[in-house]
DNA sequence: CGGACATTTGACAAGCTTCAAGAGAAGTGG
DNA sequence: CCACTTCTCTTGAAGCTTGTCAAATGTCCG
């Protein structure tokens, strides 16, 4: 798009990545990045609103999330939505798809989007010939499960104050774990109705719950930007506990 | 615990082993098999209502569930229970807790359970000598993903009628896939407890909703055992496709 | 027979959804 | 620069699905 490259855009080089600057992810060696970056067929952008996977959609490639957010979702025939959960950048998106089978869903993009594209029938060789990263996968797989299955808990067992408190609380740690928090806020692009749709509440619930919480002065939703203004009493609501942040690997 | 062993236990030998003989999962080479034997570490036998895997247990092992049914839950302070899938014969059990870090689980055994345990150590030893057995494990757990990401659709977008439906039919074909079905009917040892904590739906409800279904004639649950009558509506109210069955890796 | 536990039913309460409509906010084109 | 459209957020009211409480019935087992 731009003759000038932003700062979001993907680096044409890995080592150049910002994301395993921020000491977030775990190192890895001159001889994996460089496979890495081999293994990279190319890179690409996703307007904000635009689909990086359709649901039904099976023979996706593989992507890691560089820059924006996104999310996993699925949908019912008459259009009642379920969203996954949400996708901030060093993810890893398309592995159910590559591994097929197991039924579908869709990617959307939440705000413009770079991916790092990877070829999904190369999987067989990076497990072949780089087992570490065989095993960081399986790792990666293993952790998103964890955090659906926490939502599922969300979903199916708290009130719509908790459910709205885990969320926030979820992605404030998330964005935080990243580097991605200034000025004591983060970017916060979802609308009521991805809140809604993630939560399992309706549209008109979850504005009631929101604006409960803010006028508790729990936290403040303005401008696109979330501020945690009580951390302490929305994890005691949401019963959200956190381990310390391992290092996440990152493809 | 007896003499003679019942025809559920896990046999000494992996060459044996009646999962296999089903035609439900991948051949595999011999001496992945004679890998996979020497991988073996022991096998265990968990009574019904026994906890396979603690909630908050960090060091667990890894299992392959050789006979019986078991269930992955998670708990609220207070006791609300999400029940996070059902464990059948030939499922990898405590990938997540090996790769530590998300939240944790627990794993009840339904009915008694006869366990192979793998020693977590040896995960990476695996990947490195075997990296189509690593392969394997993570579309297990890609797949297992998938079947979470069905059940967080239906806690939080289907409504009763729906949710129980989507039970009924996710757990029946799962039955039949592994060759379980015996004259048209299989083995059902969830109580309405179990089935109200894994739709998120309380007790009263469930059973309100389970006896609409069954005065329908879409189905009987009796002595232990589910009958399906009306394969075709419960498939329609619950939006259950399925897709052509794959084999399943089994380690 | 007695006790523990699962299932079943009815009545009532409540949390959440749906419907409806107004107020902001942001983008578009004249 | 302003009318116009569109989208999001907000609020109130009414209704329905689901939860809670309570108690009876059924079942299994020692």
């Amino acid at each position: 798009m731009n003759a000038t490259l932003p700062a979001s855009a993907c680096p044409p080089a890995c080592d150049a990545c910002r994301l395993r600057r921020t000491g977030a992810f775990t190192p890895v060696q001159p001889e994996q990045l460089d496979f890495i970056q081999r293994f990279r067929a190319d890179t690409a952008t996703v307007p904000a609103g635009g689909a990086v996977v359709h649901e039904n959609q099976d023979n996706a490639r593989l992507f890691t999330l560089y820059s924006g957010w996104a999310f996993r979702y699925k949908t019912l025939s008459d259009g009642r939505r379920q969203i996954l959960n949400f996708l901030l950048p060093g993810d890893l998106v398309g592995l159910q798809q590559e591994f097929g089978d197991a039924s579908m869903h869709g990617v959307e993009a939440l705000t413009d989007c770079t991916l790092c594209v990877f070829p999904s029938d190369g999987l067989w060789t990076l497990f072949r010939e780089h087992p570490r990263l065989g095993y960081d996968i399986t790792w990666l797989s293993a952790h998103e499960e964890g955090h659906v299955d926490d939502h599922l808990l969300t979903a199916g067992r708290r009130n719509a104050t908790e459910r709205v408190a885990m969320l926030l609380m979820h992605l404030y740690r998330r964005m935080e774990r990243i580097g991605l928090v200034e000025d004591g806020s983060v970017a916060f692009p979802l609308n009521q109705q991805h809140i809604a749709d993630a939560l399992g509440l309706s549209l008109v619930h979850t504005n009631k719950t929101l604006r409960r919480l803010s006028a508790l002065g729990l936290h403040e939703l303005k401008n696109g930007r979330l501020r945690m203004l009580n951390t302490r009493a929305l994890a005691r609501i949401a019963e959200y506990y956190d381990r310390p942040p391992r290092l996440l690997p990152l493809l």
